[in-house]
DNA sequence: TTTACATATTCCCATATAGGACTATAATGT
DNA sequence: ACATTATAGTCCTATATGGGAATATGTAAA
């Protein structure tokens, strides 16, 4: 049979996001509403066949769309695509919730304690 | 000289996530809290080589930690470097909360305006 | 020690990149 | 029609896999 040597990046999200230009192209979008080639480009300093390529992964998964204006393509963030990968980090959540909280609960008695010993008046953790 | 072929898989949580079977891995272990290698090999039905390669793969970015128990080695989540991915999708979230409408709407509108102009240099959003 | 068991690592190799340079396509202007 | 602009796609190549098999390492039991 035929050997795998690895997912392709255009098959699902989680590849076309562990490319650092990608995140940073995505953040763009996302922080400007929506860009044409052009300008990400200028504001991404990479070759212009860089970022069409990167573009070209990020649209064929999805998480992107483009409109044609003009000789423009402007481009802008299709969110739903990026919902799959915050639907599957979220359950993850509690792992890292729980932990902080048992820290909190934990300085919290050791504070009071010491507001006993000590200092009666305080009787916060810190936040 | 030098061509980049791609990042390695082991260079951030990011890449490390984009193999489907780690993020198996991943959620087998949050489902049932710590899992010895051998548990994992018969949950996955994956040869044991691979499981391992893969675990190894999640341990140098860190986002599992290993616990040696007699002969046996025992992960679990180090939840903390889950948390990069999801404060990185976070953000996007507001674009399909309710607001994605006009969030939107916005975003092409000012596509449409930035269409109309000639130079892409001098798109200058107010931030 | 010897044996059995649990995991990690090494070797080989087909393949999927990602980047650079170049080219093709499409829309607009003269 | 021809030139120009904006973007996409193609060709080439060094590199990083990921899988399977075999092997090494480590640990506990007989």
């Amino acid at each position: 049979m035929f050997r795998m040597a690895r997912a392709r990046t255009t098959s699902d999200v989680f590849n076309a996001i562990a490319e650092p230009r990608r995140r940073q192209i995505l953040e763009l979008l996302a922080a400007r509403g929506a860009l044409a080639v052009g300008t990400l480009v200028v504001l991404l300093g990479h070759p212009q066949s860089a970022v069409s390529k990167h573009l070209g992964v990020l649209r064929k998964v999805g998480v992107v769309a483009v409109l044609k204006q003009g000789k423009q393509r402007v481009y802008r963030i299709d969110a739903a695509h990026l919902k799959t990968v915050h639907d599957w980090v979220k359950p993850f959540e509690q792992l890292w919730d729980h932990h902080l909280a048992r820290i909190k609960a934990l300085a919290e008695r050791r504070a009071r304690q010491q507001a006993f010993s000590h200092n009666p008046q305080q009787q916060k953790g810190p936040s």
